[in-house]
DNA sequence: GTATGCTTTCGGC
DNA sequence: TTACGGCCGAAAGCATAC
């Protein structure tokens, strides 16, 4: 069923602070305090990067992705100022909890990382008002029986939803309505439309374009004349509030990556061999814990400069064994390093892609007799 | 020319 | 002074096929 004016209701529910929150959760007397989670690398005392601050440490200028040296000196002097590691399977079973959770109030529900998720709930309210206070009652519950915040968007729409859920933070609660829509976006900017980034930005900002409002003035052949079809049937709806995309159950993921600091640069493929043995052993423990096959192996190097460069290849067939994979890894290691001998390497990483599921997979010959009717 | 698929890079969290 | 993870999916850039 779906309301009088045949408009879905999408909500986009997006946990504040992920990580830090859960570290609230799990320690009450970090509340209240500046708390930043830290990826430590191992290379040398702090060194690493920062995954998530609460918004005490935010007021510090302490943000994602920044390197925990800064952070530290930007708290230097804030005796309660806390740093912990980060702890991916507590925030994966809490996440697991919450996503369980915001199901049972949800008709069609799509996972989108660890910590965001969307909802149609199209059957379940029969209007914005009312999907307003199923938004309410599902951040209650979530409050109530796990201790978190989140800030949630509902609109018409997947995109329409996000850019709500972004709109007021933290423990934020916005809707926007068909009617309203077009007010709503009008004079945000451009980069708000997920799917948008800082490339089509610049391109669109060189056609005299910044906001949405200022999107939607441009010629829908121009825009495909400019960026090709697909991309710009998709700006020419975007810009319109115009967005299709169902919310739909997540499939498997779709590569297995791990990727290390190494404890020193280095030079040559043979100083990373046992790097990147490890590297394959580990990436395949993951393949096979899915049930999972891979086709494409791919090599990451990161620079002593953060420059990355990776190559791949793509194999004949699906394989989960160890031996094409080492020696695809490789050999593509090899190739990278060969094509410049005054690279530094910093990190080091594998990806599997290409995935295929195994699980309760025939053999050839069963789908053969398949195929002829005889099993 | 356009569609499709593969490789590499980008960037969000 | 500088300081710098580990994932993921999507975009961009190419090559090839029709």
């Amino acid at each position: 069923m779906r309301t009088s004016t045949g408009s879905r209701i999408v909500m986009h529910i997006d946990f504040d602070y992920f990580y830090a929150q859960c570290e609230e959760v799990r320690n009450p007397s970090l509340r209240g305090r500046p708390l930043t989670v830290c990826v430590f690398s191992g290379r040398t005392e702090d060194s690493g990067v920062v995954s998530t601050a609460n918004y005490a440490a935010r007021e510090h200028g302490v943000r994602s992705g920044i390197p925990i040296r800064i952070a530290k000196s930007r708290l230097a002097g804030i005796s309660d100022a806390a740093f912990l590691p980060v702890d991916m399977s507590y925030y994966s079973e809490v996440s697991e909890k919450s996503m369980s959770l915001i199901q049972s109030f949800a008709g069609r529900f799509e996972q989108v990382g660890i910590d965001e998720c969307f909802i149609d709930v199209s059957e379940l309210a029969s209007s914005f008002e009312v999907a307003k206070t199923l938004a309410s009652q599902i951040k209650d519950s979530i409050k109530k029986s796990l201790g978190l915040t989140c800030s949630i968007g509902v609109a018409p729409n997947k995109m329409l939803a996000k850019i709500a859920s972004d709109f007021q933070k933290p423990d934020g609660l916005t809707v926007i309505e068909p009617e309203s829509l077009q007010n709503f976006i009008a004079n945000l900017s451009v980069d708000k439309i997920s799917g948008i980034g800082p490339k089509t930005s610049k391109r669109l900002g060189e056609l005299g374009v910044k906001s949405i409002s200022e999107l939607a003035g441009l010629d829908q052949f121009k825009l495909v004349e400019e960026f090709g079809r697909k991309t710009g049937t998709f700006i020419h709806n975007a810009a319109r509030g115009i967005d299709e995309e169902p919310v739909a159950e997540s499939g498997e993921s779709k590569q297995i990556a791990r990727i290390i600091t190494l404890k020193n640069d280095a030079s040559t493929s043979v100083e990373m061999s046992n790097e990147l043995r490890e590297l394959c052993q580990s990436v395949l423990e993951i393949a096979k814990a899915r049930k999972m096959a891979f086709k494409t192996v791919s090599v990451i190097i990161i620079l002593s400069n953060l420059d990355q460069k990776s190559k791949s290849k793509t194999l004949k067939t699906h394989s989960n064994s160890l031996e094409p994979l080492h020696s695809t890894a490789q050999m593509l290691l090899n190739e990278l390093m060969e094509s410049d001998d005054s690279m530094r390497v910093r990190r080091l990483g594998v990806r599997l892609s290409d995935l295929q599921n195994t699980a309760g997979q025939n053999t050839i010959s069963q789908f053969m007799g398949d195929l002829n009717g005889l099993s």
